[in-house]
DNA sequence: AATACGTGGTT
DNA sequence: TAACCAAGTAT
């Protein structure tokens, strides 16, 4: 690229002030580049405050339990990323003596940490040359060039670095990699690029050949299933049920209620043997309220059902797994989004 | 290689 | 409004 120091000049007068780019600590950076995974600065940056206030180093990260950082976490949504994120603050802490690597291949054996977040971490916490690519670098890159290369295909992420390595090394690695995401990030927008003050205007190859729009290709379409889950929301004195889900799929390791899940829409008469399966019980059952809510994720739409049930006699669960709290201690577990709000609206 | 994994916002 | 997008990784 022609344009490399124009770029980098862009930069350093309009730059965003954020918290990770005013340090030099690899746990501020590590932190940061986590939260940052598949999610926006706007979104990111509370959770980033609050992370560094409970945790301000790796060992207090570390010292914490999986339940209080997937707390910490809710509402961030991917939250492999907080799991992963408590077992690399262990990993650091006890098998690193607390220090993070400064190379990339070993930055990528610390779970959660992939490609480009390993060239994040090397790149702005000690200044060496890998590029970060990610959605931004590469919508920058496809259109600046005009690629038509599918940016959702592993393999076009070679040609892409191939293009960044002899860029990388013309500058300064952090300064580059931070300008050009930042560049992706606020003015070549996949959406509305504000290519007028763009400092790759002139060589923009997409801009000129008019495929500004086109750029960058992708080509997988996600494929949705809708899912019917009814949940059972069990009111004795002032205390609730909650479970914790386990195995791979969503929420691992997150709390919720009662579920029974099925095939269909089901109402309260054609659920009332599976209740019966989970509570042994029912006789007292009083059903008060009932709630529908949908609940989209990437893959999958979720048709919710709140099942609000008060009942004078302690419920008996046929399985073991079911956790007795008060409501009001309800706001120290970690739940999906969609349990928290309900549990709130309460 | 293909698919799953959250949530919030926009079109 | 269904589909797509946003600082990706693990399997």
């Amino acid at each position: 690229m022609e344009n490399v120091l124009d770029l980098t000049k862009w930069y350093k007068k309009n730059f965003r002030d954020l918290p990770w780019r005013t340090t030099n600590d690899p746990y501020k950076i590590w932190l940061s580049e986590i939260i940052l995974q598949q999610t926006q600065v706007v979104q990111g940056l509370a959770y980033y405050h609050r992370f560094i206030t409970e945790y301000p180093t790796v060992a207090k990260l570390a010292e914490a339990s999986e339940e209080q950082v997937l707390r910490l976490w809710q509402g961030l949504g991917y939250y492999s990323r907080a799991r992963n994120l408590h077992k690399t603050a262990k990993l650091i802490t006890n098998e690193y003596q607390g220090v993070f690597p400064n190379e990339k291949c070993e930055l990528l054996k610390l779970p959660g940490v992939g490609d480009y977040t390993a060239s994040a971490i090397v790149s702005f916490a000690f200044n060496k040359p890998h590029p970060a690519i990610d959605g931004n670098v590469f919508r920058v890159i496809s259109r600046y060039y005009d690629i038509n290369l599918p940016i959702d295909e592993p393999a076009t992420r070679k040609v892409f670095l191939e293009i960044l390595q002899p860029m990388i090394e013309q500058t300064s690695p952090a300064l580059f990699n931070n300008a050009i995401m930042e560049l992706g990030a606020t003015l070549c927008k996949n959406d509305h690029p504000n290519c007028s003050v763009c400092p790759l205007y002139i060589d923009c190859q997409a801009r000129i050949n008019e495929t500004i729009a086109l750029r960058p290709v992708k080509n997988k379409k996600v494929k949705k299933r809708n899912r019917y889950f009814n949940y059972l929301l069990i009111r004795y004195k002032d205390n609730i049920y909650i479970q914790k889900r386990f195995g791979k799929g969503i929420w691992e390791n997150l709390f919720e209620l009662p579920l029974i899940e099925t095939e269909a829409p089901a109402d309260w008469k054609n659920l009332s043997n599976s209740i019966a399966s989970t509570v042994s019980n029912t006789k007292g059952f009083n059903l008060v309220k009932q709630t529908s809510l949908k609940h989209v994720l990437t893959h999958q739409t979720l048709f919710c059902q709140f099942f609000e049930i008060y009942t004078t006699e302690k419920p008996v669960f046929v399985s073991e797994n079911c956790l007795e709290i008060e409501l009001k201690d309800s706001t120290k577990y970690p739940f999906p989004i969609l349990i928290s709000n309900f549990l709130l609206s309460l």
